[in-house]
This record gives C-alpha cells, structure tokens and sequence, in this order.
DNA sequence: ATAATATATGCAATTCTATGCATATAAGGG
DNA sequence: CCCTTATATGCATAGAATTGCATATATTAT
C-alpha cells in the first residue's frame, strides 16, 4: 500500500469528521437545497455555513448550482451517500421547516 | 436527527482522518499484531506508535492482548472491517518483513 | 445608479490535534 | 533485587482546523 494512500483516505474522511458538515451532507440527501435552507437547518450564521459549504464543495464531494440570488447545493457523489446511508438510515419524508424562508419551505414568501 | 449523533458520528470518522491510524488498522486486517510489528511497519517511535494505538483503544475500534512482554492488538469492529475492505479492497497475502523483530516475522529472534 | 438580498471570501483569534521527548510501568531473566 | 526489554503515559510545543466578524461580490428590483 503506497504511503500517500493513506494519506488521501485521511483527508476524506476528515471531511465526515465535523458534526456541522455532516449534518449539511445528510440534509442534502433528500435533495438540493439552498444556502438559507441550510442556514436554518443548522442555526449558524451565514458566514459559517458557506465556509462549510466552501470545504465540501472544494473536495468535490457536493456541487452548486446558482438559480438568481439562491445557490443550491446538492450531493455530487454516489459513494458519500451510500456512506450517509449506512450512518444515518434511509432518508424517510423531508420535514417541512416552519421558520425557513427558503422557496423550498416557504414557497410563498421571498427568501429574506 | 439528534443534535450529538453528528457530533459522535464525526468523533467517529475522526478516528479515520489519520494517515498513521488508517495504516495501522489496515495492517491489523491481517490478524492481530504486536506494537513492535506495527513499529516496524510505520517506521516510527514507539511512544508515538503507542500514542496512536492509545486513541483507537479509547475509541475500542481495537482490543489489545497480553502475552509476557508483548501486547497484540487486534480490531474489535465488525464494522471498521467493512469500513476498510471498502477503502483498500480485500486482504490478500500478508508480506512478512524481513527487518522486522517480531515474533511473527522472525520467529526465531527475540523482539529486541 | 442605488438599494436590498443572498452568498462568498479574508483574516484574526481561539481551540483542537499531532508530535516529540522524557519518563513510568510491567514482565521476565539473572 | 537489579537489569533489560516492551509498552504506556504525561507534558510541552508546533501546527492545523474551527469559528467569528467584517467585508466583498453578484443578482434583482426600484
């Protein structure tokens, strides 16, 4: 076994090793969802929840997709969600977010 | 989803986010091996070999055995196999090392 | 053009993790 | 008991990852 082998399997899994990325991943399994989305999911400040997002998506392992002034994430990767799978379950039914503004939650209302 | 199942699940996956631990329970999937072997084949310090062993010991992703002065150590997780045989494909033959002290590789030579 | 909203980036400060080194413990031999 | 060997632990420091905060950029509307 090559030396920088271990290496690289350290460093992805160093991306699972972070409570807020996982639970980013693990949201995303029931489908894109945009940067505010997340924001609530999580309870962090904006700032916090792109920088996450910054790390997943410079390893490749989630890509975005800009739709006006929304980013949608979404996972890029088979083998990452068969890894959440393991973890966490099947997905069952998204809950609804009551206090989420994002078009997904609230299609009514602007994302602000 | 619990807020401390991300936090366990990355403590978890943390265990794996390290080159010298992935390469020592990727050795172990070859049956049990003394701290010496495992010196041996990482080419570093004891202190730090034991160091390393100390946190997957904590984390009882390993088990470690007694025998006289040795201590074998050896994995502990159905699960952690899984987990490896999917990352570094299966076991084949095991290479004996051929400047290595212990018992299994020189079985004629004491560990010293 | 200006303003508002959504997201991204840069940087400083803090907090984890890794690593090296000295030393402790435990077992066996004399 | 003392000595040697194998392993474990403690602690100091170096280095990396995390986090907060200020600010930049992009898009849309007025």
């Amino acid at each position: 076994m090559r030396r920088d082998v271990y290496h690289k399997t350290a460093q992805y899994y160093g991306l699972f090793s972070h409570p807020a990325r996982l639970q980013i991943l693990n949201e995303l399994r029931w489908g894109e969802a945009c940067v505010c989305h997340l924001q609530t999911v999580l309870g962090r400040p904006q700032a916090y929840v792109s920088q996450q997002l910054r790390v997943l998506r410079e390893a490749d392992v989630v890509t975005d997709r800009k739709d006006g002034l929304l980013v949608f994430y979404r996972l890029n990767d088979r083998r990452v969600e068969r890894l959440l799978e393991e973890v966490f379950g099947p997905t069952g039914d998204l809950a609804r977010l009551p206090d989420c503004p994002c078009p997904k939650c609230s299609p009514e209302v602007s994302c602000a």
